[in-house]
DNA sequence: AATGAATGAGGTTTCATTCAT
DNA sequence: TATGAATGAAACCTCATTCAT
């Protein structure tokens, strides 16, 4: 999003330059990339929460993480839940993004790939954990989660419908139901990561995606 | 921390080993039972994690709940991570006396059966995430969790190898496996219950069973 | 009100000491005196408002007046709100005792010298105004200061009725307007007292008292 | 404050002075209307003050309402103090434009009438406690209004002199001390408006005209 | 002439913890 | 055993101000 919307910027800028030379050049500081700078402190956000957990990811640790003072991160972020609400969006679009990849071949081994790969290479497993958790005392952030955490599963149960149609699922049991277990059994795994991170080694992380596609795999 | 609570400790376990090993009932001045006084604080330490999420679980709070002043709890515990650290203790014994209870005959759907009695009845759902997230940032607490953790899942495999033994339980997957995916899924429900409650239903609650139960049944 | 109470405390020792010597010694540190310590503060804040101004007035500028940390403050005033509220609160019980003091004899001229005393030797010249326009961004101190001016105000009516009905105060203007209008000659004068303190001299106070008395007295 | 502001403030005297007197008519390019820019600002400043009062009056609000962004406010006043110093000198400008309306006449109902319109129309009475509040803590626009007052107070007394000696005015009391309460009490009616709004109707602002007509006139 | 990013000081509030009693 | 006063650190947030552009 970020490349985008400095695309359009810059094109805004020739537009100016093409009708009117020397009286229209743009006035003031150029706008800089508020989105980017957005997506920045977002992922300073994440890193710290991943790294020290929600209690500990203060405004001002977040500010300092991305080498800012804490105004600026209240510059671009109203309070301290708009900075979460944005992080929980960006995050669940990513999850959004990784179902949408494999929709198309309902390739569950590819999607559970991807996501022990999200889990642990992009912070999501010590991430998302915490955003749930933190929603026990923010009303706004625990039904932003609900709506779209509910979107998610109604997207993988499709998945795993289309899956059952060919064939390679079991379907004794409804996908529905299965992207409800699914869904929990990678939220549990999540929730232990940081406290057991050993149990997730990539040679652990390849026997646990086998056995669960065991677990679904037809009878 | 230190010298305080040291001797605070010391005196209730000379309580215990002196006088009786259970010593609920009081005897004399009723005001000696230091053990029932903290066990007591644990379970309005609990309501309250329960209730408003780890977040908004002061001491005041608790002490209020409890019908005590701060005080109060800082005299039974020597700091917060203490509280918590017992608060953990006495929730992972209600877990190991859960598997204790049915490991003679293995009957996994009663097994799963207490546990979501004890996720929705005894606000285990509630409150389990939340202890394991405020792990992030006490390492003691996450020690303590990790071994706890770890024995309940071994005994949970003990459990489910037994029922491989006697055929009720596919044997197509390692019984450490299937513990380690059955505990995971609990975990990720639990974590999800207090944003989607309605996602629990007992008639619900029901259904995942059945689903579960045939997940691991054998082909 | 300290006193009072401190009192009533001391007989509730008694009381405990004569029934039972031995075992009911009041556990615990001494309540000490909530209210008066509760009324300490709220005179540092009254200082603090008077000598600086409300926009100065800071929780920090309170507890240092008093010889606290900011934390005792909230410790006794939930929050700002609170205290300037409970400040409000017994500076109109001031004003209301005053009117009080001279309601039986209507005897203004005495009215306006404990006003014009309480205005500067209590500081209430400072005060007031800064507490009135506080209001401005405080719906519930507005709200307050809206009922207790209002009772204020009749009162005042009522003692100026009764001196139109001894024929010592004019009757041609009913004695609630006049009430309205000396009680705004005396907040303009409050108002205008911190900009220009030296209109307000003890002679230059005694002419605007027998001037507004001028202005009242019958034709 | 220093070095950018001096520059900006000699350029507009420098405008002034050699090309117009009162300069509003924009000539070639219309950008150069400093004065006329600063005067758009003060009025956003006037409206947000007599709006939400002085606390909530911040610069980055007073840009908004005035549709331009912080920078461009520093940009035309050196720092707040500046804004706000200049919006007490344009309102006591109105002030003594009221007072000058009817020198001539000495006509005391119109004089009041135009006070209660400014008041209320012109939302002088929940601007100019706020404005004299703000003084507490700033020492320059104490000493402006104090000097601007003075002024206002003696112009009062002039019209009332001359009212006195036509016979329209008690002459019991000196002109300067009548002028000095009537000033009182206009400012006590500011000082309320925004907190009993509803004693201010055009109704009641006539009953109070009239009582106040006759308290100064001759006996 | 004006923008908007960024700073940094300072405000209110919360809270675990200490301690005299 | 228990209270409740008090501390002090740290959190979130606001805002005047600066400055590159």
């Amino acid at each position: 999003m970020g490349v985008a919307q400095k695309r359009k910027q810059s094109v805004a800028e020739q537009d100016q330059s093409v009708e009117a030379p020397v009286a229209t050049v743009p006035r003031g500081r150029p706008a800089g990339d508020h989105q980017a700078k957005r997506a920045e402190l977002l992922e300073a956000a994440a890193s710290v929460i991943a790294a020290e957990g929600y209690a500990k990811a203060t405004m001002r640790r977040v500010a300092d993480h991305a080498g800012y003072t804490t105004g600026a991160v209240t510059y671009y972020f109203a309070n301290k839940e708009d900075l979460v609400l944005a992080l929980v969006v960006s995050r669940f679009d990513r999850y959004d993004a990784m179902i949408a990849a494999i929709r198309d071949t309902a390739d569950l081994r590819e999607l559970l790939a991807r996501w022990f790969h999200l889990g642990q290479e992009a912070k999501f497993w010590p991430l998302m954990p915490d955003l749930l958790t933190s929603a026990r005392s923010e009303p706004r952030i625990a039904e932003l989660i609900a709506g779209r955490y509910a979107k998610f599963r109604a997207d993988y149960a499709e998945v795993l419908a289309a899956a059952q149609a060919s064939g390679v699922v079991r379907d004794d049991i409804p996908a529905h139901i299965l992207s409800d277990q699914l869904s929990a059994m990678g939220d549990g795994w999540a929730l232990l990561y940081p406290i057991e991170p050993e149990r997730f080694t990539s040679a652990r992380a390849s026997a646990l995606i086998e056995a669960t596609l065991a677990l679904i795999s037809p009878r």
